[in-house]
DNA sequence: CTAATATATCGATGCTTTTAAATAAATCGA
DNA sequence: TCGATTTATTTAAAAGCATCGATATATTAG
């Protein structure tokens, strides 16, 4: 896990709406992006958008299944996380 | 800590010049801001807006030492999100 | 096959961020 | 006090990002 990840995953975070997607997602533990843009008051392209950024920075997984995409919080990538900062502290 | 302090965090570290000025800290403990600016290759006023940024979200902690400015590594804050993204994990 | 549903992509727009030059403010040394 | 040093602020330009409407793609139901 270098600096360079982190940073990704920090942009990914760095906003108001993602960091309430990867929210809901800790308390549900997955849902589809349909779910996500009803609790988002925003456009369904706009909620793809975030989704794609969550998904692209390695913070979420998604997996099509049908003709939805199930989301998840990438574990793995928030021990790495955990384990930037624990360091740093 | 709530998720709009971690968002805030977040976005501060989503900035490669600031992650590496962050990574610097985690070698040096401490330094100066002329120190960051020599290390990174930007004007200084460009630089003065980056460490404002780590330091209003509390990522660095600056203190004031005759006319210039030690930074530090704010390691409340670097448990804070550890913590965070250990429940997440 | 057709219509409906779910998600993604494209193109445009407005807003924010990064950046640097110029300048200011504060502190120190001589 | 005066000049040098360090950091901060202001202003403006350029780049990047969030957003949405329109549209495309993919999948399922009938």
């Amino acid at each position: 896990m270098d600096a360079a990840m982190i940073e990704k995953a920090a942009n990914a975070l760095a906003d108001k709406n993602r960091m309430a997607i990867l929210l809901k997602l800790a308390r549900q533990e997955n849902c589809c992006c349909g779910e996500i843009q009803d609790m988002i008051c925003l456009s369904q392209p706009t909620v793809s958008h975030h989704i794609k950024i969550l998904v692209d920075s390695g913070v979420l997984i998604s997996t099509k299944e049908g003709r939805n995409v199930t989301l998840t919080i990438n574990k793995e990538m928030m021990k790495h996380l955990s384990m930037f900062f624990l360091q740093l502290s």
